[in-house]
DNA sequence: ACCATTTTGTACTAATAAAAACTAAATTAT
DNA sequence: ATAATTTAGTTTTTATTAGTACAAAATGGT
């Protein structure tokens, strides 16, 4: 029987649920760098790479190029990203870490990656598949549901 | 061992990639109406009650206050919504559905509801359980990793 | 009744977010 | 080569988001 109170379906909202407050335990740690979550991810996508343009950062980090360019102002203006032509490509810039960037990268993701995994203290290797899984299936789901032509688009990663 | 591409632990950045396009997915029907999608989640979350204050929309939208007090405003210049003063508390505003709202929820939500449906439409009743189950522990995690009391918080849903 | 505290909703700020329009550069077709 | 199309990034617009500060009303203790 319906639970009459339920607007969406109980599981999109336990999944809208879970996505916050992932989030805001996520922000938590982040924002003590004085950084926004967009912001670290960008850092933490771009750390250890030889840098990479807009479009690639924008996959990687699930953020829409028009979010991007203004998320990468800020960190330029803060002294952690940097902006170079592509040799390669009139048209594309390659972001990349300063120095200053390179550091707090190097400082803060080890113990940023225990903070997050503390989440999963008491997951077994099953466990962590079984939530996964349950993920993965979702989404495919949503890709049938809309018609997308397969699954297995070979974005290069 | 790691992979050393994933910046955020994988089943992090699945659940955001899952969050995302369940989100689109809701948001390219509930777009067809001229609503965002948290406008929507406002107007079926009201739809067929008497109203309640923001308050009570706040914790069952997942929407802050701040936040609500904008999306409100706009259905109402819209003519679906109006703020009616409560008798019982001098700072609480009654919120709830005009005829031409209570109109469009009913003429809207059972579609909608059978289009968020069909993503579950391949899924048993165990597997509808182990998604929510994954999620809710996923939950639970974060609340013992903030130090929350405890997850038995009741607020009168 | 009085005062301190809490609660409800609004106002304001900075940062996202998605979508559309736009510029410049690259690609393709002819 | 030239025109048409596509692609990369920026800009603009509207809305959401979290957070903080605020005013008015309610609550609790004395």
């Amino acid at each position: 029987m319906m639970n009459s109170t339920s607007t969406f379906p109980t599981a999109v909202r336990e999944l809208l649920r879970t996505n916050q407050s992932v989030l805001s335990y996520a922000a938590s740690h982040v924002n003590k760098l004085d950084l926004t979550l967009p912001q670290y991810d960008v850092i933490i996508t771009l750390g250890g790479t030889a840098g990479m343009p807009h479009k690639k950062l924008g996959e990687k980090t699930l953020i829409t190029k028009g979010t991007l360019t203004g998320v990468v102002t800020r960190l330029e203006d803060k002294g952690l990203v940097e902006r170079a032509a592509s040799k390669k490509d009139g048209r594309s810039q390659i972001l990349r870490l300063t120095e200053a960037g390179n550091d707090l990268f190097e400082r803060s993701f080890p113990e940023h990656l225990v903070f997050i995994n503390r989440l999963f203290e008491n997951y077994s290797t099953e466990d962590i598949a079984t939530l996964e899984n349950a993920l993965i299936r979702l989404q495919n789901a949503v890709a049938t549901c809309r018609g997308d032509k397969t699954a297995d688009d070979e974005t290069d990663f």
